[in-house]
RNA sequence: GCCGCCGUGGCUCAGCCCGGUAGAGCGGCUGGCUGUUAACCAGUCGGUCAAAGGUUCGAAUCCUUUCGGCGGCGCCA
């Protein structure tokens, strides 16, 4: 048993293989059928003669039908991928119904046929490359002595305001799915320090956009003695791990996909960083509402990410419009500790900050938020037993994959997306 | 939450503005042809035009409502 990109990069000319996979396409002759099977590594094309012992199952399959395959591979030009296999036996394993997918497609019709347009080679190469990036992340986390731990999903108090919240019944209980692992890596820097997560993360926001999922993937880290620049450049070090690995390493996916590698190879530390206040005056010229104060909406981003043309920074954002446990200036309390990464199209990627350690300053921005300290014992206590400065952040891996790979929409940088609307299967 | 667009055979669409009970391509099936590249040629099967109500002699087409889908903004990663 071989696997197909192996005699694709030419491992068995003019050698007997066995394959195993499914038909991709079949184009059928008097005296000759094409097919291409595919699997988990590529597609190659068989030809079955009729005077091959193999003509009658061949005639009989379909497309996306499982099968075994025997034969002699060659290297033959006018085959794709430059070599194929002049099949000798063939077993089909499981006959396919006519496939609903064919070369007419929209894209409701592909969402509604998600569990088999997975199959498809594009949604192939998007896992494979989510796997890389993944892979790339954390060994990246590990080389600067970081400890992967596993964080609840269902929590019993926000993180943020409680809107965006789903909200379950847990027997008799209520509880809400976690919306961000942050509390919870903040207990674990006690002990372990030098924390990160990979793990989902769920919002009710109503979003309607191509660049929103109701359950996403989300990369986070923590860790305690640490300032903003500190935060900054572990951010821009991860980034950059990741685009170079993968620039490396999935030169023939993002080709195959069309994406344009170079942009990867580009991204290198240290990232530009402006402050919130550069970034208004900068954008002041085109909107001219734009005060201090004032939230960067969508647009103001992608304005700021065009001039850039590449990940940077805005950090230091008004105190109002950040959450009660960003930590503030001592001497200018209306400035945050707050910083965003962006991309171009995309937006923010990733948020992250130095975490207010004070106890009473933290109660206070509770109160002033409207949120009730008694409903953070545990997360006061942080503060009560030794506490530290400390930063963290969370990335979005499937926003951070749209960029990546020039994706038209989130949706395709996850197996099974969570939108809105869907949730099937 | 606000706004816009879409819904016609299994799939992709035309027809809708200017009402007269549906048409093409792909797929399927049959046959032909071909070292083919999501081939080509001929034939054939296949549709209560999202649903309900209204206007009309007559509605896929005009009006109303509902349902489903997509996207923009807000919010966010």
């Amino acid at each position: 048993m071989v696997k197909i990109r192996e005699i694709l990069e030419g491992c068995c000319a003019d050698q007997k293989v066995t394959v195993r996979g499914w038909v991709y396409r079949k184009r059928e002759g008097k005296e000759l059928i094409f097919l291409l099977i595919r699997d988990s590594t590529g597609v190659i094309q068989c030809t079955i003669k009729k005077t091959s012992p193999s003509w009658n199952e061949a005639q009989k399959l379909t497309i996306e039908s499982s099968l075994t395959l025997e034969g002699t591979a060659k290297e033959d030009k006018r085959a794709p991928g430059g070599f194929e296999i002049g099949a000798e036996t063939i077993t089909i394993i499981g006959l396919a119904e006519t496939f609903p997918i064919s070369k007419d497609k929209s894209e409701e019709f592909i969402r509604d046929m998600r569990h088999l347009w997975l199959r498809s080679r594009k949604m192939n190469l998007v896992m494979k490359v989510r796997a890389d990036v993944l892979d790339a992340a954390r060994q990246y986390f590990k080389s600067q002595d970081y400890t992967e731990v596993s964080p609840p999903m269902f929590i019993s108090a926000a993180v943020e305001g409680g809107s965006t919240l789903f909200g379950l019944k847990y027997f008799d209980q209520d509880l809400y799915l976690t919306q961000s692992s942050q509390l919870y890596l903040e207990i674990l820097i006690y002990s372990l320090e030098n924390v990160y997560c990979i793990a989902p993360s769920f919002r009710a926001e109503k979003s309607r956009t191509i660049r929103h999922l109701t359950e996403y993937w989300h990369i986070e880290g923590e860790w305690p003695f640490a300032d903003m620049n500190d935060l900054m450049k572990f951010e821009e070090g991860l980034m950059t791990h990741v685009c170079q690995t993968i620039g490396d390493k999935c030169q023939k996916e993002f080709a195959e996909l069309g994406a344009d590698i170079a942009k990867l190879k580009a991204v290198k530390a240290p990232f530009p960083r402006i402050t919130y206040k550069e970034a208004i005056d900068r954008l002041k010229p085109k909107n001219p509402q734009l005060a201090w104060g004032a939230d960067l909406g969508y647009e103001d981003e992608k304005v700021l990410a065009e001039d850039f043309g590449k990940p940077f920074f805005v950090y230091d954002y008004p105190t109002e419009i950040k959450a009660f446990y960003c930590k503030t200036y001592s001497d200018h309390s209306e400035v945050a500790m707050s910083v965003d990464m962006m991309v171009p199209r995309i937006g923010e990627i990733s948020t992250g900050g130095a975490r207010e350690e004070n106890k009473d300053i933290l109660t206070e921005r509770m109160k002033a938020q409207g949120l009730k300290p008694e409903d953070y014992e545990w997360y006061l206590d942080l503060r009560r037993y030794g506490t530290v400065p400390h930063v963290g952040f969370g990335m979005g891996l499937e926003r951070l994959l749209v960029w990546m790979l020039d994706l038209d929409n989130i949706i395709d940088a996850i197996p099974f997306p969570r939108t809105t609307r869907r949730f099937y299967p």
